[in-house]
DNA sequence: CTCTAATCGAGACGGTACGTCGCGTCTTACG
DNA sequence: CGTAAGACGCGACGTACCGTCTCGATTAGAG
């Protein structure tokens, strides 16, 4: 999705300051309330600019969003992908880097981003466990996927916006015990 | 949201229209893109005449989704409610439910309707579950009902778009599964 | 050009008042650097309304520049159609005329709108006097309307703008005389 | 207006491919319809560049028109400052001067630069006629050259677009005996 | 024949106007 | 005289072109 880190430095500047601008938009703001003027004022940079570089606020969102659930998902796939043993490890970095970048993450999950990044989320998950087995399975790896990644995000939405008192522990915990019941791992010990 | 039923036949007729023209333009086009003016022809309305009858096209989806929802839910709730013994027959009456109106729950749950439906499923289910207990859970009653919610919703909608084979019985037996995971009743026998 | 006059009072209002506004904006400004914001802006319009009317500001100057040049043509026509004994008749009652609303006219001779004056009158007058002869003439009938044509507003042009002291009467004999030249009426006597 | 020829080689080449350029589109286009870019394009010239040799089209144009236009004066000017036995000879010189370069001038007097022509021609010839007489004339000498330009220029336009197949001999009688009807010179013999 | 100063290419950017579309209000003509 | 049709204001959208700017890369012409 995002090109390659573009040479010219303006380029690079203006892209960011516009996602900069977005980011900082959707603290506070639903992403269909949002105009592209807001964005372009924010970011101070040129209405016409903005088209220079995204073709709509989508463009921006999801260029905004890809990057976060790449990072993210190297710290979630394992929950899915590695034998039991590894899985609270998985959801306890994942609750933790959430954490780090609590207000970013709240933003994301919580505001108008959220469909997106559930999208983008869906998408890189498929791509990166392309091993993933549904052999024997119950269930499908295609919903199986949908539902593990709507529940964390759905889980984690839910911390950030009305339990932000619980650690990151509890979260990995009910997180942890969330994905084995769908997972079906405890029923396989 | 829905007035109580209006006397005057007129209005009702109106209303139904309107309701009916939005649910079959549904069918084929993201709420997003559907124009009022759109549903206005399409009911054999007057564009002025909609916004007798509603403010925009956001209400005439909730007033749709609405009583579907409320329908739905009396046959969904006994799977969070009641004991475990009833869970499979109340899952295998929603899929059948389903299954019954399969166009028009196609276009609530996979077209643009989806978060609108929902919403309105959470907002429904923790009105009429206020009786619900979390007492000694590990998983508080709202972020339950979300994730509860969130499975039922993404299972039904990837049935009917990308699984549409299966029967009612096998969708209702992952359902029960995968609710049984996240409310531990397996776990608790 | 000019559809018949609509029912609705709010168009009619609404496409007079374009009408007016370019009209005034001509007395200062050459087509080109008005811009249709500023047409709508001092007809009291809303700026999309302009384009529920007409395409773009030309179109707007056809429709005012037309029905002029029609009213206008019925006095001129005389000189080209009629016998010599009538042309000094026909141009002093052009000139007089042309006097009578010397303001409209200084604006649509001598403002950004000759050339679609200009225009206007040649494809009339070549409408209107298809029973002219150019038979034995030297002179084919299109060049001569051209020319007469030319000839007629650029003379006007220079009298509105530069020669306003001189009156109807001198004028009207300056045009006589010239067209006589190309006409070759006094080459008959 | 053209600033004598420069010194650096790059810089005779770019302003000639710039002229090349507009001239070429002149021929199919108007000069409004012309953008900046497409002239730089075809001149084979950055669009930067453009801006260094002339601040917007229109300089190109009168750049270009300009010594066309004096060139051609040169031909014309015996029309109006010498006794008569010359018109004729000159009308004929003009003509012929055309019809040999005539794509050239059918570009600067069918096209979009008609009116710069037309402006051009006007002062240059009131330039260098600055010692005509009106005298004991009927007609003063700024609007007797207007309209002689403006007949000289419309049968010109006129000829090369549609009346291609008539002899320079023909026209220049034509413009002879035209521009003699205004001069009133037939009629002072 | 270099060296130095200018021209030139490339293209990002701010800005202004355009013309379109959809919403929701409010006037008008018509039954 | 009420009501359906639709004119209107509003404001966002996305496009096109203008003219400015900075940065290197040539390239001419002077020493």
């Amino acid at each position: 999705m995002k090109t390659d880190a573009p040479i010219d430095r303006r380029i690079r500047r203006t892209r960011k300051a516009i996602r900069g601008a977005l980011q900082d938009l959707l603290h506070t703001t639903a992403l269909e309330q949002i105009t592209i003027r807001e964005i372009a004022e924010k970011a101070d940079v040129s209405y016409t600019t903005f088209f220079r570089h995204y073709p709509d606020k989508e463009a921006v969102l999801a260029d905004l969003a890809d990057d976060q659930v790449v990072r993210l998902l190297d710290l979630c796939l394992p929950l899915i992908n590695l034998p039991n043993e590894d899985s609270a490890a998985a959801c306890l970095a994942t609750c933790r880097h959430i954490s780090d970048d609590r207000m970013l993450w709240t933003a994301l999950l919580t505001g108008g981003a959220a469909g997106a990044i559930r999208a983008s989320f869906i998408t890189r998950t498929i791509e990166k466990a392309f091993d993933m087995r549904d052999a024997d399975d119950w269930l499908p790896i295609d919903i199986g996927t949908t539902l593990a990644v709507g529940i964390t995000v759905d889980l984690l939405a839910w911390w950030l916006s009305r339990a932000g008192h619980k650690s990151p522990e509890q979260i990995a915990g009910m997180l942890d015990r969330l994905l084995a019941g769908i997972m079906q791992r405890k029923a396989r010990r």
